[in-house]
DNA sequence: TTATTAAAAGACAAAATGGTCTTTTGGTAT
DNA sequence: ATACCAAAAGACCATTTTGTCTTTTAATAA
Protein backbone atom coordinates (compact mmCIF):
# COMPACT_ATOMS: atom_id res chain seq x y z
CA UNK A 1 0.00 0.00 0.00
CA UNK A 2 2.08 2.70 1.29
CA UNK A 3 6.20 2.42 0.70
CA UNK A 4 8.10 1.96 3.51
CA UNK A 5 9.66 6.04 3.93
CA UNK A 6 5.55 6.43 4.68
CA UNK A 7 5.13 3.71 6.93
CA UNK A 8 8.15 4.86 8.88
CA UNK A 9 7.09 8.43 8.60
CA UNK A 10 3.61 7.42 9.63
CA UNK A 11 4.55 5.16 12.66
CA UNK A 12 7.59 7.82 13.58
CA UNK A 13 5.30 10.30 13.71
CA UNK A 14 2.50 8.50 15.86
CA UNK A 15 4.79 7.76 18.27
CA UNK A 16 6.33 10.99 18.96
CA UNK A 17 2.75 12.53 19.32
CA UNK A 18 1.74 10.01 21.75
CA UNK A 19 5.03 10.34 23.79
CA UNK A 20 4.05 14.08 23.74
CA UNK A 21 0.58 12.85 25.15
CA UNK A 22 2.71 11.51 27.67
CA UNK A 23 4.96 14.83 28.16
CA UNK A 24 7.90 13.62 26.53
CA UNK A 25 9.80 14.38 23.73
CA UNK A 26 12.13 11.47 22.14
CA UNK A 27 14.51 11.17 19.50
CA UNK A 28 15.48 9.72 16.57
CA UNK A 29 17.50 6.53 18.39
CA UNK A 30 14.31 6.05 20.53
CA UNK A 31 11.61 6.71 17.70
CA UNK A 32 13.72 4.11 15.40
CA UNK A 33 13.96 1.77 18.12
CA UNK A 34 9.92 1.67 19.33
CA UNK A 35 8.77 1.69 15.30
CA UNK A 36 11.26 -1.32 14.61
CA UNK A 37 12.94 0.83 11.99
CA UNK A 38 16.39 1.52 10.38
CA UNK A 39 17.95 4.22 13.12
CA UNK A 40 20.07 6.32 10.62
CA UNK A 41 16.97 6.37 7.83
CA UNK A 42 14.21 6.72 10.35
CA UNK A 43 16.67 9.81 11.42
CA UNK A 44 16.93 11.50 7.88
CA UNK A 45 13.10 10.82 7.32
CA UNK A 46 12.25 12.87 10.55
CA UNK A 47 14.90 15.66 9.15
CA UNK A 48 12.39 15.79 6.31
CA UNK A 49 9.35 15.65 8.71
CA UNK A 50 11.03 18.90 10.54
CA UNK A 51 11.60 20.84 7.04
CA UNK A 52 8.46 20.30 6.25
CA UNK A 53 7.21 21.76 8.89
CA UNK A 54 4.88 18.95 10.36
CA UNK A 55 7.09 18.42 13.28
CA UNK A 56 9.62 20.56 15.12
CA UNK A 57 12.60 19.71 16.95
CA UNK A 58 15.35 20.75 19.54
CA UNK A 59 18.94 20.01 19.39
CA UNK A 60 21.60 19.06 22.41
CA UNK A 61 21.02 17.16 25.60
CA UNK A 62 17.34 17.16 26.06
CA UNK A 63 16.51 17.83 22.76
CA UNK A 64 13.70 15.55 20.55
CA UNK A 65 11.11 16.02 18.21
CA UNK A 66 7.70 17.13 19.20
CA UNK A 67 3.97 18.69 17.70
CA UNK A 68 3.64 21.92 18.23
CA UNK A 69 0.04 22.08 19.47
CA UNK A 70 -0.86 25.41 18.12
CA UNK A 71 -0.72 23.69 14.28
CA UNK A 72 -3.68 22.03 12.95
CA UNK A 73 -3.36 18.27 12.98
CA UNK A 74 -1.15 16.45 10.35
CA UNK A 75 -3.65 14.82 8.09
CA UNK A 76 -3.17 12.01 6.47
CA UNK A 77 -3.29 13.04 3.27
CA UNK A 78 -0.61 15.64 3.35
CA UNK A 79 1.39 13.09 4.82
CA UNK A 80 1.77 11.18 2.08
CA UNK A 81 1.82 13.88 -0.67
CA UNK A 82 4.98 15.15 1.00
CA UNK A 83 6.12 11.79 0.19
CA UNK A 84 4.77 9.86 -2.74
CA UNK A 85 3.65 12.47 -4.27
CA UNK A 86 -0.34 13.23 -4.54
CA UNK A 87 -0.99 11.16 -7.29
CA UNK A 88 -0.38 7.86 -5.56
CA UNK A 89 -3.71 7.12 -4.11
CA UNK A 90 -5.35 9.46 -6.40
CA UNK A 91 -4.07 8.25 -9.76
CA UNK A 92 -5.91 5.40 -12.14
CA UNK A 93 -5.53 1.51 -10.42
CA UNK A 94 -5.27 0.06 -14.42
CA UNK A 95 -2.65 2.99 -15.03
CA UNK A 96 -4.01 5.37 -17.33
CA UNK A 97 -3.14 8.89 -17.28
CA UNK A 98 -6.80 10.31 -18.05
CA UNK A 99 -9.32 8.11 -16.39
CA UNK A 100 -12.57 9.55 -15.24
CA UNK A 101 -16.40 8.87 -15.18
CA UNK A 102 -16.69 10.14 -18.36
CA UNK A 103 -13.62 8.39 -19.75
CA UNK A 104 -12.93 5.13 -17.60
CA UNK A 105 -11.15 2.37 -17.60
CA UNK A 106 -12.47 -0.87 -17.42
CA UNK A 107 -11.76 -0.99 -13.75
CA UNK A 108 -12.66 2.69 -12.85
CA UNK A 109 -16.63 1.30 -11.73
CA UNK A 110 -16.04 -0.40 -8.84
CA UNK A 111 -12.26 0.96 -8.41
CA UNK A 112 -13.32 4.94 -7.86
CA UNK A 113 -15.64 4.11 -5.14
CA UNK A 114 -12.60 2.18 -3.07
CA UNK A 115 -10.80 5.06 -3.76
CA UNK A 116 -12.97 7.62 -2.78
CA UNK A 117 -12.83 5.48 0.61
CA UNK A 118 -9.18 5.70 0.90
CA UNK A 119 -9.12 9.41 0.31
CA UNK A 120 -12.04 10.17 2.88
CA UNK A 121 -9.46 8.05 5.42
CA UNK A 122 -6.90 10.03 4.90
CA UNK A 123 -8.55 13.17 5.04
CA UNK A 124 -10.42 12.46 8.10
CA UNK A 125 -7.31 10.75 10.14
CA UNK A 126 -4.46 12.33 11.33
CA UNK A 127 -0.80 12.00 13.46
CA UNK A 128 -3.09 13.28 16.07
CA UNK A 129 -5.85 11.63 16.24
CA UNK A 130 -4.01 8.05 15.70
CA UNK A 131 -1.89 9.01 18.20
CA UNK A 132 -5.00 9.64 20.38
CA UNK A 133 -6.56 6.26 19.58
CA UNK A 134 -3.40 4.39 21.05
CA UNK A 135 -3.03 6.82 24.16
CA UNK A 136 -6.96 6.08 24.87
CA UNK A 137 -6.21 2.42 24.71
CA UNK A 138 -8.54 1.61 21.85
CA UNK A 139 -6.03 0.09 20.96
CA UNK A 140 -4.03 -2.58 22.59
CA UNK A 141 -1.08 -1.70 24.62
CA UNK A 142 2.27 -3.37 23.52
CA UNK A 143 3.63 -4.49 20.24
CA UNK A 144 1.97 -1.35 18.99
CA UNK A 145 3.37 0.95 16.42
CA UNK A 146 5.42 -2.59 15.74
CA UNK B 1 -1.46 1.32 -6.21
CA UNK B 2 0.09 -0.98 -8.52
CA UNK B 3 3.66 -0.95 -9.85
CA UNK B 4 4.66 -0.40 -13.05
CA UNK B 5 5.32 -3.96 -14.11
CA UNK B 6 1.61 -4.85 -12.91
CA UNK B 7 -0.24 -2.68 -14.65
CA UNK B 8 1.34 -3.07 -17.98
CA UNK B 9 0.82 -6.73 -17.46
CA UNK B 10 -2.47 -6.13 -16.48
CA UNK B 11 -3.11 -3.48 -19.23
CA UNK B 12 -1.17 -6.06 -21.70
CA UNK B 13 -2.96 -8.80 -21.08
CA UNK B 14 -6.79 -7.39 -21.42
CA UNK B 15 -5.28 -5.87 -24.53
CA UNK B 16 -4.33 -9.14 -25.65
CA UNK B 17 -7.90 -11.01 -24.72
CA UNK B 18 -9.76 -8.19 -26.03
CA UNK B 19 -8.09 -8.98 -29.95
CA UNK B 20 -8.47 -12.77 -29.12
CA UNK B 21 -12.32 -11.22 -28.84
CA UNK B 22 -11.92 -9.64 -32.59
CA UNK B 23 -9.80 -13.26 -33.91
CA UNK B 24 -6.69 -11.74 -33.52
CA UNK B 25 -3.37 -12.94 -31.84
CA UNK B 26 -1.11 -9.75 -30.72
CA UNK B 27 2.63 -9.88 -30.79
CA UNK B 28 4.89 -7.54 -28.29
CA UNK B 29 5.39 -5.13 -30.58
CA UNK B 30 1.70 -4.41 -31.19
CA UNK B 31 0.81 -5.18 -26.93
CA UNK B 32 2.91 -2.45 -26.09
CA UNK B 33 2.23 -0.12 -28.80
CA UNK B 34 -1.39 -0.44 -28.06
CA UNK B 35 -0.94 0.32 -24.25
CA UNK B 36 1.76 2.50 -24.44
CA UNK B 37 4.12 0.47 -22.60
CA UNK B 38 8.05 0.09 -23.48
CA UNK B 39 8.15 -2.61 -25.90
CA UNK B 40 11.23 -4.75 -24.66
CA UNK B 41 9.99 -4.12 -20.95
CA UNK B 42 6.65 -5.63 -22.63
CA UNK B 43 7.65 -8.39 -24.20
CA UNK B 44 9.89 -9.67 -20.85
CA UNK B 45 6.58 -9.36 -18.90
CA UNK B 46 4.31 -11.23 -21.15
CA UNK B 47 6.93 -13.81 -21.18
CA UNK B 48 6.66 -14.30 -17.37
CA UNK B 49 2.99 -14.59 -17.82
CA UNK B 50 3.42 -17.15 -20.53
CA UNK B 51 6.20 -19.11 -18.00
CA UNK B 52 2.88 -18.47 -15.78
CA UNK B 53 0.71 -20.29 -17.34
CA UNK B 54 -1.63 -17.12 -17.29
CA UNK B 55 -1.97 -17.02 -21.22
CA UNK B 56 -0.17 -18.57 -24.48
CA UNK B 57 1.67 -18.08 -27.25
CA UNK B 58 3.05 -19.22 -30.53
CA UNK B 59 6.60 -18.02 -32.20
CA UNK B 60 7.00 -17.35 -35.84
CA UNK B 61 5.26 -16.09 -38.40
CA UNK B 62 1.55 -15.30 -37.20
CA UNK B 63 2.76 -15.58 -34.43
CA UNK B 64 1.62 -13.68 -30.90
CA UNK B 65 -0.36 -14.06 -27.80
CA UNK B 66 -3.68 -15.41 -26.63
CA UNK B 67 -6.34 -17.05 -23.91
CA UNK B 68 -7.32 -20.38 -23.86
CA UNK B 69 -10.25 -20.79 -23.73
CA UNK B 70 -10.58 -23.84 -21.46
CA UNK B 71 -8.54 -22.27 -18.31
CA UNK B 72 -10.38 -20.93 -16.26
CA UNK B 73 -10.41 -16.64 -15.97
CA UNK B 74 -7.52 -14.83 -14.53
CA UNK B 75 -8.45 -12.93 -11.65
CA UNK B 76 -6.86 -10.19 -10.67
CA UNK B 77 -5.28 -11.55 -6.81
CA UNK B 78 -3.79 -13.97 -8.81
CA UNK B 79 -2.41 -11.70 -11.45
CA UNK B 80 -0.59 -9.20 -9.34
CA UNK B 81 -0.17 -12.00 -6.48
CA UNK B 82 2.46 -13.32 -9.04
CA UNK B 83 3.76 -9.83 -10.16
CA UNK B 84 4.27 -8.33 -6.47
CA UNK B 85 3.31 -11.01 -3.98
CA UNK B 86 0.26 -12.10 -2.13
CA UNK B 87 1.21 -9.14 0.94
CA UNK B 88 0.91 -6.21 -1.12
CA UNK B 89 -2.56 -5.53 -1.02
CA UNK B 90 -3.01 -7.69 2.07
CA UNK B 91 -1.23 -6.52 4.42
CA UNK B 92 -1.57 -3.92 7.19
CA UNK B 93 -1.66 -0.37 6.22
CA UNK B 94 0.58 1.26 8.72
CA UNK B 95 3.19 -1.52 7.72
CA UNK B 96 2.86 -3.59 11.08
CA UNK B 97 3.55 -7.79 10.76
CA UNK B 98 0.69 -8.68 13.16
CA UNK B 99 -2.35 -6.44 13.08
CA UNK B 100 -5.74 -7.67 13.14
CA UNK B 101 -8.94 -6.94 14.74
CA UNK B 102 -7.90 -8.55 18.41
CA UNK B 103 -4.66 -6.61 17.99
CA UNK B 104 -5.54 -3.73 15.67
CA UNK B 105 -2.91 -0.55 14.30
CA UNK B 106 -4.69 2.77 14.80
CA UNK B 107 -5.83 2.63 11.47
CA UNK B 108 -7.10 -0.80 11.29
CA UNK B 109 -10.43 0.31 12.03
CA UNK B 110 -11.27 2.40 9.01
CA UNK B 111 -8.38 0.44 6.89
CA UNK B 112 -9.62 -2.90 6.66
CA UNK B 113 -13.14 -2.45 5.24
CA UNK B 114 -11.56 -0.72 2.75
CA UNK B 115 -9.19 -3.64 1.86
CA UNK B 116 -12.05 -6.19 2.10
CA UNK B 117 -13.29 -4.48 -0.88
CA UNK B 118 -10.36 -4.27 -2.71
CA UNK B 119 -9.56 -7.69 -2.26
CA UNK B 120 -13.56 -8.20 -3.52
CA UNK B 121 -12.30 -6.28 -6.80
CA UNK B 122 -9.49 -8.19 -7.06
CA UNK B 123 -11.50 -11.36 -6.87
CA UNK B 124 -14.34 -10.43 -8.51
CA UNK B 125 -12.71 -9.13 -11.60
CA UNK B 126 -10.58 -10.99 -14.27
CA UNK B 127 -8.11 -9.78 -17.37
CA UNK B 128 -11.36 -11.52 -19.21
CA UNK B 129 -14.00 -9.85 -17.67
CA UNK B 130 -12.54 -5.97 -18.13
CA UNK B 131 -11.44 -6.92 -21.62
CA UNK B 132 -15.43 -7.81 -22.37
CA UNK B 133 -16.54 -4.74 -20.82
CA UNK B 134 -14.12 -2.78 -23.15
CA UNK B 135 -15.32 -5.30 -26.00
CA UNK B 136 -19.13 -4.34 -24.91
CA UNK B 137 -17.87 -0.92 -25.09
CA UNK B 138 -19.51 -0.43 -21.72
CA UNK B 139 -15.95 1.67 -21.81
CA UNK B 140 -15.77 4.14 -24.49
CA UNK B 141 -13.62 3.20 -27.49
CA UNK B 142 -9.89 5.06 -28.38
CA UNK B 143 -8.29 6.20 -25.56
CA UNK B 144 -8.67 3.19 -23.82
CA UNK B 145 -6.15 1.16 -22.47
CA UNK B 146 -3.40 4.39 -23.06
C1' DT C 1 33.93 28.05 28.67
C1' DT C 2 34.08 23.46 27.98
C1' DA C 3 32.34 18.88 27.59
C1' DT C 4 28.51 16.60 26.19
C1' DT C 5 24.48 15.66 23.75
C1' DA C 6 21.45 15.22 19.86
C1' DA C 7 19.72 16.87 15.50
C1' DA C 8 21.22 18.41 10.61
C1' DA C 9 23.63 17.63 6.59
C1' DG C 10 25.36 15.04 3.26
C1' DA C 11 28.27 11.36 1.24
C1' DC C 12 28.02 6.65 0.22
C1' DA C 13 26.19 1.97 -0.86
C1' DA C 14 22.96 -2.02 -1.39
C1' DA C 15 18.77 -3.67 -3.21
C1' DA C 16 14.73 -3.42 -5.86
C1' DT C 17 12.45 -1.75 -9.75
C1' DG C 18 12.21 -0.30 -14.35
C1' DG C 19 14.02 -0.51 -18.91
C1' DT C 20 17.09 -1.78 -23.21
C1' DC C 21 19.30 -4.66 -26.40
C1' DT C 22 21.36 -8.84 -28.55
C1' DT C 23 21.34 -13.61 -29.39
C1' DT C 24 18.97 -17.95 -29.59
C1' DT C 25 15.19 -20.95 -30.42
C1' DG C 26 11.25 -22.65 -32.45
C1' DG C 27 7.78 -21.95 -35.61
C1' DT C 28 5.59 -20.51 -40.47
C1' DA C 29 5.22 -19.72 -45.21
C1' DT C 30 6.96 -20.25 -49.74
C1' DA D 1 15.02 -26.81 -47.72
C1' DT D 2 15.33 -22.25 -46.75
C1' DA D 3 14.18 -17.70 -45.76
C1' DC D 4 11.89 -15.32 -42.58
C1' DC D 5 9.43 -14.16 -38.53
C1' DA D 6 8.36 -13.65 -33.69
C1' DA D 7 8.75 -15.29 -29.01
C1' DA D 8 12.34 -16.90 -25.42
C1' DA D 9 16.35 -16.17 -23.00
C1' DG D 10 19.45 -13.60 -20.86
C1' DA D 11 23.00 -9.98 -20.46
C1' DC D 12 23.21 -5.42 -19.43
C1' DC D 13 22.12 -0.68 -17.78
C1' DA D 14 19.37 3.28 -15.31
C1' DT D 15 16.64 4.93 -11.74
C1' DT D 16 14.42 4.77 -7.48
C1' DT D 17 14.05 3.12 -3.06
C1' DT D 18 16.03 1.77 1.06
C1' DG D 19 19.60 1.94 4.19
C1' DT D 20 24.35 3.23 6.48
C1' DC D 21 27.74 6.14 8.25
C1' DT D 22 30.59 10.32 9.16
C1' DT D 23 30.95 15.09 9.89
C1' DT D 24 28.95 19.41 11.25
C1' DT D 25 26.02 22.41 13.83
C1' DA D 26 23.51 23.93 17.66
C1' DA D 27 21.80 23.49 22.21
C1' DT D 28 22.37 22.22 27.16
C1' DA D 29 24.47 21.27 31.52
C1' DA D 30 28.20 21.62 34.52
Amino acid sequence: MFNKETQYALRGLVYINLQNLKGRRPGTVEVATEIEAPQFFTAKILQKMVRAGFVESIKGKGGGFFFDPGKPDLKLDRLISAIEGSSSFSSCGFGLKHCNDDNPCPMHEKYSPVRERIEKLLTEESVQSLAKKVYRKEVKKNRILK
